[in-house]
DNA sequence: GTCTATATAGGGATAGAC
DNA sequence: GTCTATCCCTATATAGAC
């Protein structure tokens, strides 16, 4: 095995520890016994268990970021741009679950730059579903809710997806995303 | 000030700075220094850090359970409970948001015995939900969704409340609860 | 690549003076 | 009710043998 295969072995098994526990709750040793090997082996792979938690957050973070960008460039209109990135997040959490709980929970544990560039990405991201969904209103293709509840409310949904999915094992990710437009887009009622 | 005033205070200033770093990541001399006391002093007013968390915690938790199970039991049909449900966030959040992040975010930090205390009242609070959800589908006045997804994206809105509120100063509390119910119950479209 | 041993720092909590 | 001093434990991380 690659260093690097082994250095994302760590990784991967951090994200589920880090899930269950926090980034500050979770040990070197905890780390190195679910690995199977000593605490001080895992230093051979890894520099700190700061880098873990940034590898872990800044991957998922520039994917959300690459992913709004590409989504709001598109040519088609507001309605359509929220389903799609309804379906990015649910891509997201099919693939690495564990890891959005980090990224969701931990990412005030960055440091220096990591934090500050997690911090832009997110803002960033929060301001392109802000315009998109102020386009939607103005269109009339949205309803003139308060811009922020609505902000709020789809992105908390979707943000907390990682904590819902892993339990509901059978469900269809089709079904998932049909399911997750209509009640997110057009209620309950 | 008596010591029940003193025990609150640094309970309330406990729920600061968990919210803003978790239970793990704060020092009893984090909080001291909060306090503008020594680590050493907290410990006349409390037994130890897990019995703040506790105290955060359960009554959160034991309020949401009176809360839902009064709800439950009026003589109202599913939508008017859903409506009372979400009134029922929105105030305690008004009330406690910085305790919501400790429910929220480290109720696994709890120990033995309050940690099964508060396993079971969850258990319990979601259970009503999803009954409520089932029955106002079956009565048609919810649309034929999957229940799973109607009661996670809005619990998971519900529960994250308490991060996006602090944010929103000038908001009214009506509007919030008038817009909120609109948005989760009759969408976006 | 993993181990044992260890350095260094900081955690929760207590004792006892004031 | 708060302080200083301190106990004991565990944290991250390194050094060097195998």
């Amino acid at each position: 095995m690659k260093p690097e295969n082994r250095k994302q072995e760590i990784i991967n098994a951090a994200a589920v520890l880090f899930k269950e526990k926090g980034y500050s709750a979770v040990t070197m040793r905890d780390l190195a016994s679910a690995m199977g090997i000593k605490a001080a082996s895992l230093y051979n792979h890894i520099q700190s268990k700061q880098e873990i938690l940034s590898n872990i957050i800044i991957s998922l973070a520039e994917e959300f970021s690459t992913g709004i960008n590409s989504i709001n460039n598109s040519e088609t209109n507001a309605i359509q741009k929220l389903e799609k990135i309804i379906e990015l997040h649910i891509d997201v959490t099919l693939r690495n679950a564990d890891g959005l709980a980090s990224l969701n929970n931990d990412w005030m544990h960055l440091e220096e730059n990591n934090l500050l560039y997690y911090e832009k990405m997110r803002r960033e991201y929060e301001d392109i579903f802000r315009a998109i969904v102020k386009k939607g209103i103005r269109a009339g293709d949205i309803k003139t809710y308060d811009v922020e509840i609505i902000v709020f409310s789809t992105l908390s949904t979707l943000r907390t997806l990682y904590l819902w999915y892993p339990k509901q094992k059978k469900i269809n990710p089709e079904l998932l995303k049909h399911d997750m437009i209509s009640v997110l887009l057009k209620g309950l009622v």
